[in-house]
DNA sequence: GGTAGACCTGGACGC
DNA sequence: GCGTCCAGGTCTACC
């Protein structure tokens, strides 16, 4: 079934698409030549696969399925937040059009950080993305997903991204063997054991109108959330005051700056402090010369 | 509060 | 084909 979502002016799918790695992560998939598509669950058995694109008149919506009215309001609700439907970026903007290094942000219409179906989903996966390569973090993802995603009704190869309960009832060292998580397999099984019996409660997080010190106090208690993955999650909150350094920023920030000599975590702070509550997305759509280099 | 060492996997490299 | 080294954040123990 197919329907249109309305989207804020000045909105741009493929920004989103383009905004950082998730996309190229299960169960999403990119559609050529521009959109994507992603397997949502809608029960503990319902996983139903939704693809976007865009249009002029705001977003075109398709499903394999038939969905019935509540499922289409659910498939909704998850598309309205992993594409950032209900942010905004003015003020960021104001700022950004005076930095030659930014301008092109409000031009094109970056700024909404791809989001996954739930929060549940982002938290495992940006703890997949530490200690490990990209490469690393796409197959621990596909496994997890082809393990233990609930498919569609259509294609048994097309599965959602685990529930909390189905990884629950994962034992660690099953989650060890059969994904490669290695000695992050824990951390994953105690976060979904957590969210499932109801002693960590990450919507609450998610919604949660805290300040963001706070916030980041709360998303450094889950184990295998340290200060680069806390920093992640928060900027996918929709919170930007603190920086995501990892070995890349200390990259970046030593090219852009320092002239490859090495640098540590408070230049990096130090580079971007002036942007205060925008810094983190300032720092993520950064103009870098080290990307212009090595794209040629 | 700061620091060292362990954690785990897979890619690169030398033999 | 095998062994070794290294990269990548976080945790724990220790000072």
């Amino acid at each position: 079934m197919k329907w249109m979502l309305k989207a804020p002016s000045s909105y741009s799918l493929d920004a989103v698409v383009q905004s950082h790695g998730w996309s190229q992560l299960d169960p999403f998939q990119i559609l050529e030549p521009s959109g994507l598509s992603c397997v949502i669950g809608l029960s503990s058995d319902v996983a139903v696969r939704v693809s976007v694109s865009e249009r002029k008149r705001g977003l075109a919506v398709s499903t394999a399925a038939r969905l019935g009215s509540r499922q289409r309001a659910r498939v909704e609700e998850s598309l309205s937040w992993m594409l950032g439907l209900d942010q905004e970026f003015r003020t960021f903007y104001r700022a950004a059009r005076d930095e030659p290094k930014l301008s092109r942000i409000p031009k094109e219409g970056w700024g909404r950080m791809l989001r996954s179906a739930t929060f549940f989903e982002d938290v495992v996966k940006t703890i997949l993305t530490t200690n490990t390569t990209w490469a690393g973090t796409i197959r621990m993802v596909s496994r997890l997903v082809n393990l233990y995603g609930v498919a569609t009704a259509g294609d048994d190869h097309l599965k959602a991204f685990p529930s909390p309960e189905r990884l629950a009832a994962a034992s660690p060292d099953e989650l060890r063997k059969e994904t490669g998580l290695g000695y992050r397999a824990p951390y994953v099984s105690a976060l979904a054991e957590g969210v499932a019996s109801g002693s960590i409660d990450l919507d609450a997080i998610r919604e949660s109108d805290l300040p963001t010190p706070e916030l980041r106090k709360l998303l450094l208690s889950l184990k295998g959330v340290g200060p680069y993955a806390a920093a992640t999650l928060l900027m996918l909150l929709g919170r930007y005051d603190y920086l995501p350094v990892d070995s890349w920023a200390l990259k970046l920030v030593s090219t852009e700056w320092y002239d490859g000599e090495p640098v540590g975590k408070e230049e990096v702070e130090s580079a971007f402090a002036h942007w205060g509550e925008w810094k983190a997305l300032a720092y993520w759509f950064w103009d870098w010369e080290l990307l212009k280099e090595r794209s040629g």
